[in-house]
DNA sequence: TTATGTTGTAATGTCAACCATTACAATTTA
DNA sequence: TAAATTGTAATGGTTGACATTACAACATAA
């Protein structure tokens, strides 16, 4: 399976956040336009963003922003935040493997530190990369856009 | 979302093939047992594998065996084999991201490198555990339960 | 204080994927 | 030919993703 769409969706919202902050009020309205889905999509990963401490949400008067520096928000800071999976855990493991045969009863000692090298990795990777980068990248491509 | 368990059955479905080549005959009867899942899963499974060019099937007689030496089998190939997801992308985009929205317009010039670190990344760490890793460790936790 | 705009969230619906199960045709072997 | 087994279609239950409507809770400006 993929990793859900509301993750893309929440750098997106990062991404106007950082874009318009001074120029735009950013309610759910006007962040569900750019990305293009319901404007109830965005308040609920909003609400994520939010329970992870990663941005402020404004009630009534509007408006998103972040919680902490860009440097320090990293991709997967967002990806917990956004992909509720039990514990984090990115295998599902079939769940019932026979105790009678030798195979089912060791499968687990024989997996489970190799599925968690694996999800280490991902999660390293996805550390390595954060909103600033994100920030940098936006404006370098929206600036180039004005040029020609 | 979660990688399916058919990744972890088919590793599962491998270590059976090793354990029991010339003690069993490995019949999708007596791999379901070992899962503990119905038969037809092991058997769409297997044909899975054996599309991927990993498993050799015998009908009537029952059977299966690998078609490739176990250090030439990676958990990647695995992934591949048994994960359908259309060109084996990760991460779900969303679909539609305004044009007319500068960030819009520009989200994925920003992200899809990115994405696709992370995505090798994990692809990377897959391939460096193969078969041979299981089935040694397989054995060597089968043969501890022995000694005890 | 009231009107207005906005978020928070519940309820509902559609769709796709996963997994289970039954059934039976196709195939192999004894 | 009989028995065993795989291949696969059909069906159903369950869950998660995403969309949408509706409205209560809350903040701000007049």
């Amino acid at each position: 399976m993929q990793i859900s769409s509301r993750f893309t969706i929440a750098v997106h919202i990062f991404a106007c956040i950082d874009t318009f902050q001074n120029q735009e009020k950013l309610t759910s309205n006007f962040l569900a336009s750019s990305v293009n889905v319901n404007p109830v999509i965005i308040r609920n990963i909003l609400s994520q963003l939010k329970a992870a401490g990663l941005v402020k949400v404004q009630r009534g008067s509007g408006g998103a922003s972040l919680a902490k520096s860009p440097k320090e928000i990293t991709f997967l800071d967002i990806y917990h935040a956004v992909e509720c999976i039990e514990n984090g855990e990115l295998f599902h493991f079939h769940e019932n493997p026979s105790q009678q045969c030798p195979v089912g009863r060791n499968i687990h000692h024989v997996l489970d530190d190799k599925l968690q090298q694996v999800q280490n990795a991902l999660e390293n990777e996805l550390q390595k990369i954060t909103l600033a980068d994100v920030f940098k990248d936006t404006k370098y491509y929206i600036d180039k856009e004005s040029q020609s």
